[in-house]
DNA sequence: TCTGGGGTCCTAGGACCC
DNA sequence: TCTGGGGTCCTAGGACCC
């Protein structure tokens, strides 16, 4: 984070580290060719809150082939389906080509979650053959990051290529990597020859490996960061690793500092397994109303799921809230902290309700009901100091259901008052 | 053709405490 | 009466990621 010689950082920590970057090839149609081969070759789209035969939802993932289409991640299906028709629509309809029509499948979380279980498993045991401290980051469904500096630069290509062997041949899905002394390096470098890419980025080739780049193939510059960047003149990596720091922490704040570093190939970041989650939420598009017993019943129903997660994962939660988008697309969120952590899916409903009230003459589209400051510890250590904090608990829980007098903000237990 | 669902981190202002 | 500094916790919104 701070400079080469802040004083409790290895000095020359960078080109000794080796980090491989994972990430699946559009890996929910790999999931959905995996249990149905027919689809291999097909042009495929993979739609969340798709239903089939109806056109709602936005593309999850499309397949290379449907991208030939100009079908991208995060299109509506309906705008989808324009560009490539099914091809059950195709067949009936003189006017479109079968050949120009794909296949459309809803999300099915829980089957891609068994495949990249069996994924995450190649990883760990690729990483531990190699070194038992060895580290994997699994950052998402289908991404991981793998700290394998143990292997040394001279073996780097050749163990990353046996890893991406080992997940085509056991979980039948294929894998890009990348390989560089970092993890915003890494990341980029799998990205950069998809799919079933294998990019090594030695240490001293950093800097022309990233120069070339356009800014947006950074982690963490989206699209608003782009234009600002591209307002200051900055197009490419390059650019930006030369444009001055003052400049881009007055413009972007922390933000500035951690992208200058990645477009010069410096990231200290240690490759850490992800820890527990933070919030807890679920959430679900409606057609646009403003009917009370609509958004009543949509809130409630996210209280209760989003509850039950939280039950089964044993965390407990201190803050609860509600996310509400009215048209076109304004986001608000209003949230409510209790006293203490508690585990009460009858508290959940109520509050979100509450908080929902706010909203009850404005149309919305969407809802969103969210639990956080969790924690994991009180549920699992039933030692003395939590079981008192378990009847400080229950204790608050009663009054807040009793209604509103009870859900103070603050909530903080006085002891007496001690001047300063 | 109006954008699905699950997350993380950061910022900024305000209340309150010592 | 005014002047302070350091710290925590809370809320709302925004950018970003997959």
């Amino acid at each position: 984070m701070e400079g080469p010689l802040s004083p409790d950082r290895d000095p020359e920590p960078d080109d000794r580290r080796v980090v491989c970057h994972v990430d699946m090839d559009c890996f929910y149609a790999a999931c959905e060719r995996l249990r149905e081969p027919a689809l291999a070759g097909e042009p495929l789209v993979v739609g969340m809150g798709y239903e089939p035969g109806e056109d709602i939802g936005a593309v999850a993932t499309a397949s290379y082939e449907a991208r030939e289409y100009g079908v991208e991640s995060a299109m509506p299906i309906s705008e989808a389906l324009e560009l490539l028709p099914r091809k059950v629509d195709a067949a009936r309809d003189d006017g479109l080509s079968v050949a120009d029509a794909g296949f459309y499948r809803p999300v099915d979380m829980d089957f891609y979650e068994s495949v990249s279980h069996d994924v995450r498993g190649i990883l760990h045991e690729a990483v531990e053959t190699a070194d038992s401290d060895g580290t994997v980051r699994e950052v998402s469904i289908d991404e991981a990051y793998l700290d394998v500096s143990v292997v040394g630069w001279t073996d780097a290509r050749a163990f990353a290529a046996d890893l991406r062997g080992r997940v085509e041949a056991s979980a039948g899905v294929t894998a890009s990597v990348g390989v560089a002394p970092n993890m915003s390096t890494a990341k980029v470098a799998s990205d950069h020859d998809k799919p079933d890419g294998l990019v090594v980025v030695r240490p001293d080739e950093v800097g022309e490996f990233l120069a070339p780049l356009s800014v947006d193939e950074l982690h963490g510059v989206g699209p608003v960061t782009a234009d600002l960047l591209a307002d200051l003149g900055v197009e490419t990596a390059g650019d930006l690793a030369e444009t001055d720091l003052d400049t881009l922490e007055a413009e972007l704040g922390s933000r500035g500092r951690a992208i200058h570093q990645h477009a010069r190939g410096v990231d200290d970041r240690e490759v850490e397994p992800v820890g527990k989650p933070k919030s807890l939420s679920s959430e679900k598009a409606l057609s646009t109303t403003d009917e009370g017993v609509t958004k009543r019943e949509l809130v409630e129903r996210l209280a209760v799921e989003v509850a039950d997660r939280a039950r089964s994962k044993g965390a407990l939660y201190k803050t609860i809230g509600v996310k509400v988008v009215t048209p076109p697309f304004d986001v608000h969120t209003r949230v409510q902290s209790l006293s203490g952590p508690v585990d009460d899916p009858d508290l959940v409903e109520e509050v979100a309700r509450d908080l929902l009230a706010e909203f009850d003459d404005d149309r919305v589209r969407k809802l969103g009901v969210r639990v956080s400051n969790l924690d994991f510890a009180a549920a699992d250590q039933p030692s003395l100091a939590s079981w008192e904090r378990d009847e400080e608990t229950e204790q608050t829980v009663s009054e807040h259901t009793r209604g509103e007098a009870g859900r103070d903000t603050r909530g903080q237990t006085t002891f007496g008052d001690f001047d300063a």
